[in-house]
DNA sequence: AGGGCAACTGTTATAATGTTGCAAATCTTA
DNA sequence: TAAGATTTGCAACATTATAACAGTTGCCCT
């Protein structure tokens, strides 16, 4: 069992995954939409991960709980949290991130460091308007953009241990 | 067996992919890297269809020929090809498409229709400044760019059957 | 309260995608 | 031609994701 991932930027991360909880409870009332306990456990999973989480690494965490989950479970919690701009899937990962900024609407970039595989999600207008216009520009019709940047983060640069993902 | 897809631009498509080919082994001969047979069938195989192919697909065409493959035939083909530029792995489809500029460093940026399934690969300077600018201000070394925007192309748009891809 | 409906969850099985490890074949170079 | 490196064949397996259907829960209506 590894240690919790350093964090990118250092917090209070009880404290971090509490607000994202709460503001998710907030947004899912709005929204009419039940936050039910699986779901809510999951999104709590993801939030206390610092690097993104598997679908099943969630579900061997809901096992150890005691909770008998299969796939399907995860998966539809996974989706339902997803439509509801709470977490994210980063695809070049498999992987799921709790979303830093839910309710606005937004495309979400992603800074992937490859050796300490913490992701930090930005909202990157300069980014979205360049991507917007190259579209517009070929009449194409833009709906989802998925953009992921994989590289070293700051902490990462320099190190020694310059390698793919430690597990 | 469907139709082949249409181009996302008309355009002689044996004529074009016979260009890809001598290409990629002008490239392979620079590089010394062995364009064998089976990767240049692979490559071969991609570039025929316009609509990126998953890694299966490329192994049941392979089995079509009558070519005895298994999966790491296929694999280790597309890792070949993607380390010298000619073919892009598409993350949120699973899925290659070949390189429209090999050759030249270049962030792969897709643009693809969710209705017909064609991908056109831009070069677009404007994204690629506006991330890099985005990853400096974090302080973050970039080192690969996955950009794929979903949407519809211009032929789609405004179709009464705009639903999600037909197989 | 109780019946009916929709949403949610559990369960089993299976599909789709990707990898490991080792042996055999092929190419390259001397 | 022999040694060494690269490539391929092959079997097994690992990981990620979905389908289909049954059971359960919450909610509304009378």
């Amino acid at each position: 069992m590894p240690a919790r991932a350093l964090p990118y930027r250092p917090h209070n991360h009880d404290l971090c995954v509490d607000q994202a909880l709460a503001k998710a409870k907030e947004i899912c009332r709005r929204n009419e939409a039940r936050l039910t306990p699986v779901r809510e456990r999951v999104l709590e999973l993801i939030w206390q991960s610092h690097k993104p989480l598997g679908a099943y690494d969630v579900l061997a965490q809901l096992s150890a709980d005691g909770h008998k989950a299969a796939p399907p479970t995860v998966y539809r919690a996974l989706d339902f949290l997803q439509q509801h701009g709470l977490v994210h899937r980063i695809a070049s990962l498999n992987a799921f991130t709790g979303c830093d900024h839910p309710g606005q609407h937004h495309c979400g970039t992603f800074l992937i460091c490859r050796s300490c595989g913490n992701v930090l999600e930005l909202a990157a207008p300069n980014i979205t308007a360049a991507i917007n216009q190259a579209a517009t520009a070929e009449t194409f019709q833009v709906e989802q953009i998925t953009l992921e940047i994989a590289g070293l983060c700051p902490r990462c640069q320099g190190d020694t241990n310059d390698q793919l993902m430690p597990s």
